[in-house]
DNA sequence: CGAGTATTTGAAGATCATCAACTGTCGTGG
DNA sequence: CCACGACAGTTGATGATCTTCAAATACTCG
């Protein structure tokens, strides 16, 4: 209760992704929250879990209780269709969140799309400190607010817009997320997904993807494109 | 402070909606999670306001910091990209609500169908009784989620299935909402908007609409049909 | 009843899907 | 180090679904 150590670390902290100090996207998230007494607790209390390309960290229909921070990789969110179908629903990216609440049946389903680093938070640590941080209940629910906010420009571009624009607004997306601003104010990103899932996500056919990238790339709104990386021109 | 009055108020409650005891959608909104202190608190602070056809309860782009609970009637929300097309990424029935959470700049903009009558509650007033019931915040963190989770199946929607399936999908969606089981079985619903909007629900043309409804009259999904109320069969 | 709007229906065209073949890339093992 | 196999991605040809443009019909409201 009183002693502050640090569980997982050595003295000169090998790893900066096991301390909160050093931890990458806390600015974003829920621990912004936490006064230093909480904090500590945080570092008691919660695990964090490695994930190795293509393992679930939920799966849609089962029970989950707990809450994850996404630190380091990224993952997809998927539903099925009962004859098999699939639909991307989103992709997650370093300060990302699932599992905002507790549920006895998910959603959906979060894959990893190369090896990952997530914080591990029970829903019950919470509970227990929501009356000492009010601001921490305020953040869940402005963050499912956030993640409803992106489902709806999801819908958006699925309803309306031409398999051209999707690619364009899923890349300005991605490169939000992960990309880079090279000189010239072009934005070199990388893409961890497969083109099935980008098409999957798009609600487009893996051909129609392929083509409306190299499309994007005669027009010269793609610069530079390869498996796992693209180079968007400057707008 | 101390007054427990019911302002609105006659003595025989002429409305029916115009008290908390009788109304209609209160076991499903945040009001059941409140004591009998903060339910008079209610009584005194909110306000019950009528919405005309075509008006609108918050716009696109607009600050709020109210929150609402539909008691009578139905209501649009859409987005529209810059050029004007517009998308429509949901339906409000009796129970539902909109601005879960105050924002600068709404994400939507929400319209009535027709004329409806809202709860509203300043978001001052879950703040005001936030230590006395937690369960507030808890049940407001919860309908976040089931607005993502009924966007995300819209998302599979329109990513995913084809015009008629689109049409099935609404249809049942407004049914379970709104719509009356008779006898045999089939299901009778009011369909309180025009098909444009059900076009841009469903990411068609209104033409594509109206011919998806037409094949599904001839093949028996729809044993009725009419422009404001259908009646499905029973599966 | 009549004007104006909402909805349906028809015919032609475009976008995206499908089926199929080909090319490139990565990792493994000889 | 190169060769091979497997898989990921691209490209081509054809076709279906949905869109577009156009006109007719049905409703609704004053």
């Amino acid at each position: 209760m009183s002693s502050l150590t640090l569980p997982e670390n050595d003295c000169v902290a090998p790893n900066p992704l096991s301390s909160c100090d050093l931890c990458s996207v806390r600015e974003n998230s829920i621990c912004a929250d936490l006064g230093p007494r909480e904090l500590a607790q945080v570092e008691k209390t919660m695990a964090r879990r490695s994930v190795v390309k293509g393992r679930a960290l939920m799966e849609e229909g089962e029970a989950n209780d707990s809450l994850y921070i996404l630190v380091q990789g990224s993952f997809r969110l998927l539903k099925h269709l009962e004859d098999g179908r699939r639909q991307i629903t989103g992709f997650l990216f370093p300060g990302d969140f699932v599992g905002v609440r507790p549920t006895d049946a998910s959603a959906y389903t979060a894959e990893a799309l190369e090896d990952s680093r997530v914080c591990h938070f029970p829903h019950k640590f919470f509970d227990a400190i929501a009356s000492d941080c009010p601001g921490v209940k305020d953040r869940l629910i402005a963050r499912g607010q956030t993640e409803y906010h992106k489902a709806q420009d999801h819908i958006v571009l699925l309803g309306k817009k031409t398999a051209e624009e999707r690619v364009e607004s899923f890349l300005l997306l991605v490169a939000r997320s992960i990309g880079d601003i090279g000189e010239s104010g072009a934005v070199k990103t990388p893409l961890p997904m497969p083109r099935q899932d980008i098409a999957d996500y798009l609600g487009l056919r893996l051909e129609t993807l392929s083509r409306s990238l190299a499309s994007l790339k005669k027009k010269g709104n793609i610069v530079e494109l390869s498996r796992h990386s693209v180079v968007l021109a400057a707008r």
